[in-house]
DNA sequence: ATAGCCTTGATT
DNA sequence: AATCAAGGCTAT
């Protein structure tokens, strides 16, 4: 499918698999420098129904997917080969090995269709929800206005009778590719990712990610802000509650925030909300303890010292101090944990894969009775193919790391039961405060099964 | 202006 | 000689 319009791909042009209509729609763009203007508010979608609505909006997003200027010839001259060639070949050799992977992993080669449908908002009633906490959504990505002046296209020195290239159009000052920050590896060459980001040589920037990594990570939320939300509600609480101090409570309290701002995640992330509330509640009941799990995990990654365990607070906790007095399951399970840990950073998973990792643990297909079960299938696979293509392209040397990646998470699928054993226990005892999150969580996996 | 089909020509 | 991504042409 074509990146801008969704048609029939008809080959390489200017850079990546586009349709014909788009290939013609770039060049006559560039050619006769064009400029347009959009009458609503500049993000039309784009479809192959829609796309002569707005040409404005067709460009920018031509260039946004990765369409490149200095591929339309100033000099017009007809046939050849640019030196995209061996880039295009390098790209289906990686597509190639990619499908290999995928279909060793029983999924299908082929492109699914995106399934980023309009959206609709219903209200959304688990107990507890504060109405007054709405975290804002963070936008991780850094915006880059890319440079086309000045680059002789040709690798060798320009000859008089090759073509000389374009193009600066007075649409490409407008051009702002979202580029994701901290990756490691070596794109260049692959089709799609403009060259500036995709060189390789010190490339602070990185890569550039799969599309569906970057609209993942636009749903993040801001780790500080709800660190200091969950920090303020948790001594409000104190305050109210009288029970000071440090104790389980606490933390069944803290844990019960940060849930909250789970399911505050999910609901507006990318995909998920485009599901009915029952469908969302379900997936939810199914996987909280597994994002729950990895939320914890991915912070020990990021700050967190062997021997202790660092919270969403920010605060350290000592972790034989925690476990000398516990009893026989909290000790395994912190034993788990930092095992999990330990693979985590051995396999050095990073933030994007993180990310990643929590859109597989929430459209999980095995969970029952969801009505639009096939959309939580297509999510995932597209979810996979992401992950497969960001972990191909940013360790190329490490081409088994999706593999890795996925035992991992077999790892933590056991991890979050046995948690969820030990927390239900403890609600069984009465430990865990009334009227949460927690508890609804808690309690709605054993109503459903 | 759009988009499907045609021609071209360096590279393989 | 075959390939295939450039540009060109032309009905709609």
């Amino acid at each position: 499918m074509c990146p801008v319009c969704g048609d029939t791909v008809s080959g390489y042009h200017y850079g990546l698999l586009t349709c014909e209509s788009c290939k013609g729609f770039f060049k006559r763009t560039v050619q006769n420098n064009k400029s347009y203007t959009c009458s609503e508010s500049q993000d039309c979608r784009i479809d192959k129904t829609q796309r002569k609505r707005c040409p404005f909006c067709r460009f920018q997003k031509c260039l946004r997917v990765g369409m490149r200027l200095e591929a339309v010839r100033a000099d017009r001259m007809r046939g050849g080969r640019n030196r995209f060639g061996p880039m295009y070949k390098r790209h289906r050799a990686l597509k190639q090995q990619k499908n290999a992977l995928l279909q060793s992993h029983g999924l299908k080669a082929e492109y699914t269709p995106d399934l980023i449908s309009p959206p609709t908002r219903t209200p959304f009633n688990f107990t507890n929800i504060n109405i007054n906490t709405t975290p804002s959504d963070t936008i991780t990505s850094d915006l880059h206005t890319q440079t086309h002046s000045g680059y002789s296209f040709y690798q060798n020195e320009p000859r008089h009778e090759s073509p000389q290239y374009y193009h600066v159009s007075p649409l490409g000052a407008l051009y702002s590719p979202v580029h994701a920050m901290a990756v490691i590896g070596d794109c260049s060459g692959i089709p799609g990712i403009p060259q500036a980001q995709c060189s390789g040589s010190f490339s602070a920037q990185g890569p550039a990610l799969p599309h569906l990594l970057v609209e993942f990570l636009r749903c993040e939320l801001d780790e500080l802000q709800v660190r200091s939300k969950i920090i303020g509600r948790l001594e409000q609480m104190q305050g109210e509650g009288g029970s000071g101090g440090y104790g389980a409570t606490h933390m069944y309290l803290m844990v019960d925030q940060m849930l909250f701002y789970i399911v505050e995640w999910a609901r507006g992330s990318v995909f998920f909300k485009e599901l009915k509330v029952s469908d969302q509640m379900k997936l939810l009941h199914h996987c909280w303890c597994e994002l729950l799990v990895l939320d914890m995990v991915s912070r020990q990654l990021q700050h967190g010292r062997q021997g202790s365990l660092v919270l969403v607070t920010g605060q350290e906790v000592d972790l034989p101090a925690l476990v000398s007095p516990a009893g026989p399951l909290l000790r395994t399970l912190v034993q788990k944990g930092q095992d999990l840990v330990e693979s985590f950073r051995k396999l050095q998973v990073d933030r994007n894969e993180v990310v990643c990792f929590k859109f597989l643990i929430l459209f999980n297909t095995d969970v029952k009775h969801v009505e639009n079960q096939s959309f939580v299938e297509n999510v995932k696979e597209q979810v996979h193919r992401a992950l497969l293509e960001y972990t191909l392209c940013a360790y190329p040397q490490f081409l088994d790391k999706f593999d890795k990646l996925l035992l991992c998470w077999s790892d933590l699928c056991a991890l979050s039961t046995l948690a969820e054993e030990y927390l239900c226990s403890k609600d069984i005892c009465g430990e865990v405060p009334c009227n949460n999150l927690l508890n609804e969580l808690l309690h709605a996996k054993h109503h459903s099964m």
